[in-house]
This record gives C-alpha cells, sequence and structure tokens, in this order.
DNA sequence: GATTTTACGTA
DNA sequence: CGTACGTAAAATCT
C-alpha cells in the first residue's frame, strides 16, 4: 500500500523518513513501525508533538528487504530508478502544498532527495536551503532506526529537533551577512592587524598547516563573527612572500597576540606552532571553544563541526574545506568567535564559568609542558631495547622447543590456532560488554594466565607471558628522539583525541576531566603518550649531571574520595591520623589495604600478610567500580567461587558502599547530570544500564582528583615556572626536575600549592602528598618531608553531597 | 595502501 | 560484565 503523507493542514513542521516498512505498508501511513514509535520518543524529549507535525515518506511503498538501495539503479544510491521518479515529484508538490517552515530530513535518503548529498553526518544539525524546493528551509538528521543502532547519535538528533523547532516560526533562511576576505596582499593583512591591535579587541586566529614540519601555510583573523581574514603564506610547498615580507607579516600577528584577547579553536594547537616555529606568544588566550564545549558537552565530538552545527545557525561549510582553504580559514575564524560568544553565554547561565576559567588555565602549563620535552639517555635505552631482543629471542627458541614449530606469538591468529586448534587445549574467551554479544575467542595475557593456572606443569605459558611483556616493552624503550635526544608529549587538557573526520568515528570519548597524552603533532618524537610508560621503562629517563626527578603524587587520592563519599568513618579517620603523623616511619603504619585485610580475615593490622593485603587491595580497588567475581578471581588467579566469597565478606564489612551506588542511580535518574567535588558537571548519555552506571561510579573519584591535581599544579607553574622545570604529568601526580638539594624547597612548595581542604558535608577532606627523589624516572625513593598543614579557610571548598 | 581488529601499557 | 586513555602490529579490506 501507498503511504500517504499525514498531519494537519497548517503544520510548521514536516518530516521526511525513507520508505514503507512492514507495518507503514499495511496501514498506509508513515512511521507506524518500531522506527516509528523511536520517532515518537524523540519528538517528545524534542517538546515536539507527533500530532502537529507533517509526516511523509520520500518513496512512498514498501522496497523488497526492506533495502533503500532497491530504488536506485546504483549501489551508491545516487540514480533513482526511472519508475520511483514521480515519488521524488510527489514529495515536492507535497511541500509546495503544504508550505511547512521548515522540512527535516530524517536520514540520508530524505537528505539525498532534498537536498542532493549523501553522508548525514557531515550536514546534520545545518540550516540548509532544500535543493528539491528551492527557498524551502530544511535541516538533517539520522533516520530513527539509525538511534536504535548508534546510541551515541540520540544526544545529537535530540539538539537537531529541538533546533527544528526554535526554526519553525518563520521560513525565513537566515541570511549569510559575512565578509570572508581572503587571499589578501600581506600589506592589507598588516594593516588588518594594526587596526585590530588599535581597537584592542576580541581577535579569534586560526591556522591551517603542513606536515612534515606544521608548517603555517594559511593564517586567519577574525574581529567578530561578520568579518574575517586571512592569508595565505605557502602555496602548495612554496612560500608565497619574501622572507622581508613574511617576516614582516609576522610581527603583526605577533603585535595582535600580543595586544588582543584571543579566541581559538584547540588554542593549544595553535599557539603551540606560532610559539614553536614563528616565535609568536599568545598572551593572552581568553576563550578556547574546545574548551567550553569540553565542559558544556562532555560526551559529544569537540571539532569545530560539530559544535557549529548544534550551537550555530548557520548553512555547512566543511565540506569546502579541499575547493577553498584561505576562504574556508577565515569561515572557521567567524564561526570561532559566534560560538564562543553562544558558549559564553551558555557556561554562565548554567554555572559553569568557573570550571571553564581553571580549565582555560591548564592550557599554558600543558603546552609548555609539550614544547620543552625531556631527554633520554639513549645508552640506557639501547641497553634496555637489546635486553628486551635477548629475552624474546630466547623465549622464541625455548617454545619453538616445546611445540615444534615456529610462530608469531605477537599473531592472534598464529596463537589461537596453536593453542586451541594444534593442542586442542579449551579455548578462552574475552569478555563481553553485553550478554547479547557474540563470544570471542581470544589469545591474549588473561586468556594464557587463565591456562596456565590450569595446566601448571607446562612451562610454555610462562614462556609465553614473558615473551609478550618484554616484546611490549621493546615498544617504550626503543624510542625515535629528535637531535638532542628529547621526546615530546602532547598533553590534552579536554582529554581527547580528535575524532577521525572520515565519518567513521569510533566511541566516543567521557573525558572526566583528566588530562590524556598523545603523540605531538609539533614535535612528533618519542613513544607518544607518555601517561603509559611502565616502570622498568621509565629508567631511560634521566636527569641530566646535577639534577633528580622530584614528583609529588596524591595520597590513595580516589581512595579518600570515595571514603567520604560512602561516610566510611573508619577510613576517614585512618586518612586523617596519618595526615597528622610526622614520623614517616609511623606513617606507614596508617595503610589502608592493610585494614582492608585485618577487616577481611578478622586479625590485627600487625599480622596481616603481604598476601592477605594484596587481596585487600584489589577487593577495595575492584569493588570501589562495582567490578564482579570474575574481575577479582582473574585478578587474584583464584577460583570464581573463593572470589565471590571475598566479595560478599567485603561487602558486607562495607554496607555503605552499596548505598553510595544506589545514591548516585538515582541522582542520574533525575536529570543524568552528575557534579564532582569541584563543581564539574557531566550529563551522562549512555542507555539506561549496567555500563552506565559503572561510568558513573567512577566519575566523582577519577574527575574530582584530576581537577584536584590539576588546579595544584596550575598554580604551582603560574607561580614557579621561571624558576623551575615541570616535566611529567600522570594525573594524580606530577614530576619537576630539580637541582640536586633543592628537593625539600621544592616539595614544600608543591605541597603548598596542592594539599587543601574540601569540606564535604562540613566534614574536612585532605589529600595528602607525598614526595619521591630519583635519578631517573624509573628509579626513585620515598623522600618524606613533614610539613604541618593548617586548614586554610581561603583555600578550601564546601560541597554537600 | 588504508582501515579494522586485537592486544596491552598507565592512573 | 571496574573506567579512562593512546599506540603498535596483525589482519582484513579495496
Amino acid at each position: 500500500m501507498r503511504v500517504k503523507t499525514v498531519g494537519p493542514i497548517g503544520a510548521k513542521i514536516m518530516f521526511v523518513g525513507e520508505a514503507s516498512g512492514e507495518h507503514e505498508d499495511n496501514c498506509g501511513r508513515p512511521f507506524e513501525g518500531f522506527a516509528g514509535k523511536t520517532l515518537t520518543g524523540l519528538m517528545s524529549q524534542a517538546n515536539i508533538n507527533r500530532n502537529e507535525v507533517l509526516i511523509t515518506n520520500v518513496f512512498k511503498t514498501r522496497p523488497p528487504g526492506n533495502r533503500v538501495s532497491w530504488f536506485f539503479l546504483d549501489k551508491e544510491c545516487t540514480m533513482v530508478k526511472p519508475e520511483f521518479r514521480d515519488d521524488i515529484e510527489q514529495l515536492k508538490q507535497d511541500i509546495q502544498f503544504h508550505k511547512p517552515n521548515i522540512v527535516v530530513a530524517l536520514g540520508n535518503t530524505a537528505l539525498y532527495a532534498l537536498y542532493g548529498e549523501k553522508i548525514i553526518s557531515k550536514f546534520r544539525g545545518y540550516i540548509l536551503n532544500s535543493t528539491l524546493v528551492p527557498g524551502q528551509k530544511l535541516i538533517a538528521t539520522y533516520h530513527p532506526q539509525n538511534i536504535n543502532w548508534e546510541w551515541k547519535n540520540h544526544f545529537p538528533m535530540i539538539l537537531d529537533l529541538k533546533k527544528a523547532l526554535r526554526n519553525s516560526d518563520t521560513p525565513d533562511i537566515p541570511v549569510d551577512n559575512r565578509i570572508l576576505k581572503y587571499d589578501v596582499s600581506a600589506d592589507e593583512f598588516i594593516n588588518y592587524c594594526e587596526k585590530f591591535v588599535e581597537d584592542g579587541c576580541d581577535i579569534s586566529l586560526d591556522v591551517e598547516t603542513l606536515q612534515p614540519g606544521t608548517h603555517v601555510t594559511i593564517l586567519g583573523l577574525a574581529p567578530s563573527p561578520d568579518f574575517a581574514v586571512s592569508i595565505t603564506l605557502i602555496d602548495g610547498r612554496m612560500p608565497t612572500l619574501s622572507y622581508t615580507k613574511e617576516k614582516q607579516v609576522w610581527n603583526a600577528v605577533g603585535q595582535v597576540t600580543k595586544n588582543c584577547p584571543m579566541i581559538m579553536q584547540n588554542g593549544s594547537y595553535d599557539a603551540g606552532v606560532l610559539l614553536h616555529n614563528n616565535g609568536v606568544y599568545v598572551r593572552d588566550l581568553k576563550f578556547d571553544t574546545l574548551i567550553a564545549a569540553h565542559i558544556c558537552f562532555p560526551e559529544m565530538p569537540r571539532d569545530l563541526g560539530f559544535i557549529a552545527s548544534i550551537v550555530l545557525d548557520v548553512p555547512p561549510w566543511k565540506h569546502l574545506a579541499n575547493q577553498n582553504k584561505a576562504y574556508y580559514n577565515a569561515g572557521d575564524c567567524a564561526a570561532t568567535f559566534e560560538i564562543a560568544r553562544r558558549l559564553e553565554k551558555q557556561l554562565k547561565q548554567t554555572d559553569q564559568w568557573e570550571q571553564f576559567l581553571f580549565e582555560m588555565a591548564e592550557i599554558e602549563p600543558a603546552l609548555m609542558m609539550q614544547i620543552q620535552g625531556v631527554k633520554i639517555n639513549k645508552e640506557v635505552a639501547s641497553e634496555l631495547t637489546a635486553e628486551c631482543d635477548r629475552i624474546t629471542q630466547d623465549c622464541d627458541e625455548k617454545l619453538q622447543v616445546i611445540t615444534g614449530r615456529k610462530i608469531n606469538y605477537n599473531s592472534p591468529k598464529q596463537l589461537q590456532q596453536l593453542l586451541y586448534i594444534d593442542m586442542g587445549l579449551p579455548p578462552q574467551f574475552k569478555k563481553r560488554k553485553s550478554v547479547n554479544e557474540p563470544r570471542k575467542i581470544s589469545a591474549d595475557k588473561k586468556a594464557i594466565k587463565r591456562l596456565k593456572r590450569d595446566h601448571k606443569d607446562n612451562p610454555m605459558f610462562d614462556l609465553l607471558l614473558n615473551y609478550k611483556q618484554y616484546n611490549k616493552l621493546r615498544q617504550f624503550v626503543s624510542v625515535e628522539t629528535d637531535e638532542n635526544d628529547y621526546v615530546y608529549t602532547s598533553y590534552n587538557v579536554t582529554g581527547k583525541k580528535f575524532d577521525a573526520d572520515n565519518g567513521t568515528d569510533d566511541d566516543w570519548r567521557k573525558s572526566f576531566g583528566r588530562w590524556s597524552s598523545s603523540q605531538s603533532v609539533i614535535l612528533p618524537y618519542g613513544s607518544g603518550n607518555l601517561q603509559n610508560i611502565p616502570e622498568v621503562a621509565r629508567k631511560i629517563y634521566t636527569a641530566p649531571e646535577g639534577y633528580v626527578f622530584l614528583s609529588g603524587d596524591l595520597v590513595q587520592a580516589e581512595a579518600v574520595v570515595v571514603a567520604y563519599y560512602i561516610g566510611d568513618n573508619t577510613l576517614k579517620k585512618l586518612f586523617r591520623d596519618r595526615l597528622n603523623e610526622p614520623d614517616p616511619e609511623k606513617k606507614k603504619k596508617y595503610d589502608v589495604h592493610k585494614y582492608t585485610g585485618s577487616i577481611m580475615f578478622r586479625k590485627q593490622q600487625d599480622d596481616v600478610s603481604k598476601e592477605e593485603r594484596r587481596i585487600g587491595k584489589t577487593l577495595r580497588h575492584a569493588s570501589n567500580y562495582a567490578a564482579g567475581p570474575t574481575v577479582i578471581a582473574d585478578e587474584l588467579g583464584c577460583s570464581l567461587l573463593e572470589a565471590k566469597k571475598l566479595l560478599l565478606i567485603y561487602y558486607n564489612s562495607c554496607p555503605q558502599l552499596g548505598l553510595w551506588h544506589s545514591r548516585i542511580q538515582a541522582e542520574l535518574r533525575q536529570t543524568r547530570v552528575l557534579t564532582n567535588l569541584y563543581g564539574r558537571k557531566h550529563r551522562f548519555l549512555d542507555r539506561w544500564g549496567d555500563p552506565l552506571f559503572r561510568s558513573a561510579y567512577s566519575y566523582k573519584p577519577q574527575s574530582s582528583v584530576g581537577d584536584h591535581l590539576n588546579i595544584g599544579l596550575t598554580q604551582f607553574y603560574n607561580k614557579y615556572c621561571h624558576e623551575v622545570r615541570m616535566i611529567f604529568q600522570l594525573h594524580d601526580a606530577f614530576y619537576l626536575l630539580v637541582k640536586e638539594g633543592t628537593e625539600e624547597y621544592w616539595a614544600r612548595k608543591m605541597y603548598e600549592e596542592c594539599v587543601r581542604t574540601i569540606y564535604i558535608n562540613d566534614e574536612p577532606m585532605t589529600i595528602e602528598m607525598d614526595f619521591k627523589v630519583g635519578p631517573s624516572w624509573g628509579e626513585s625513593e620515598d623522600f618524606p618531608v613533614w610539613i604541618e598543614y593548617e586548614e586554610d579557610e581561603r583555600k578550601s571548598r564546601y560541597v554537600r553531597v
């Protein structure tokens, strides 16, 4: 049965879907089946009443197998079969008859029919002018069915629908009055720069770069959302200006960044390139739209195109990037300026301005650490590399004797063949996220450990584990350095690697306020991420003659935060006593894990064995985040039954934990927004269920500790960056490179900036900081410094939880 | 040659 | 059914 367009005459919004499914075919009305239910739900979340809108499909009949490609001649679905062209004509006439203020295209097919473009992810959320009915305002979003498959598109789709509603008052398509000047002459560009300096106005800046070397090819500036100017410095691979002229341009840009408050999208990159390559220092990065987006939409993509699509009412421009880079760059500058205005408003309205400011303040220390880099000891590095090679070769040879064949142990496929087919061992499976997923066979470390447990007499499993360990270690110790033996990392304040721009982006990033570390695009030397270097490999990072590494780490930080959240009085006292204990030897007495062991095994703390302490540590850690018995069993190497017993004892000894977990769930149910100890808000967008809860349990402690350290680190940097060098940030610790003999002086300064009190329900919580000193990152010893801590009102925060 | 999968290091 | 992050090598696709 052909479906009709349904809805009231005079409706302001018209939804256009794809084609009929089974239900639609039966009743002749669009969106009556499963996808229809989803659509109704989405509409109501966007405050749209389904009865007040028009709904139709592009194709009026049901394709065999529900495949849309049936309507097209080609696989890419770009040529409609002649017999279905009437459907398109019908759609056109329907729109012209009803004259809705806005049409909403649902999915690729509708977007193609109405606008001639195929990739919904690139065009969704923008205000478009329909090509099928020129002058008709159009917005595209996902097909409801897609939301059922890809949950991460759920929230953007609701935002799109809300935008459609906002734009349904009038049929007017916003006119683009922007003046985007591109490829201006050097002199004209310099004139603009001088004018901007004279006005002292906010300026948004954006650079395009060329690899390798990260040379600036195009530079754009905008003093408002309506005007932008860009200059091309490198065309292809050739400079466009003479040396003298280009120098004049850089001088002019330098004056702008010296005198004007700057606005950027990911300023850490642009400012880093300008500083490192062009000697241009950005004095006042006033507003970074990446940071703002991270605070406002912590689970959303943060590229400029996406932010624009949810914050602005503009036509899409990102797909033009390859046609005219200079024009596109100017467009980016203008868009960044406007996004900054809108997000500033939103940050203030949602009471997150303070959080925004302290995240902004983290940019400079993060950037400086990136550009300074760390020196590698090449001798130690090559020794360790040789050792890795020796051990892996040795394992390889011994394994060859045992198994009688030579395979690549790094190959999951070959290893699975060897273990589960040739040797006939019981296949091991990877843990699934949900029971609906198919079980996946695996030959990873965990699998081998399990096999080892059941075949204690066979030495091959130890050899395999050894091989894997040293093979992995090799990648951390054999690193490429620059000509001065330095390596670098990019510390990313918003904790995110950028999503691929090919539309096939993987999981979204949660980013709980911790920094991430990744390979620097500006200085691509070293293993990239410096936050996952194994202990042994840290030996290659040695301090120069006369210097040592000094680290300050927050003691048991997450455990402290959890203890206060759940209200565990014994633990609170334990942490407090440790804080007030001047004797470093006696401090060791206050050991959470020994305490846990003593409860679990009902004995005095002094009688707790090493093994019992380990069990206590594992249990506390795992159960804070609601881990299950399988994980405990794997971690402890015990049976599932034993793990279950241990967990039961643990939960009985700590009933507050379960209550806290329930409270988090209740909090989620309200608004899905959780707030940490520093006021950082996070809206959780996952489907309702266990993975959501687990993620939420870890949010408050993890992000609170992250913010706690980063605030201290930033304060420390602002005071002392001219006197001392900051080297690493490891989530709950940071490292300095200090002159021998000044360790204690700097330890005290770190303590002053990092140790502060948060009052939780009027109770003071203080996380202690301990210090370590060593000639290399890998060889350090405790460096006890007794600092009497006075709770200082000025440094404190009050929170209710 | 480009993309996806598998594995594994840290807090 | 800890979570979060980034990278390398193998496997697979085109």
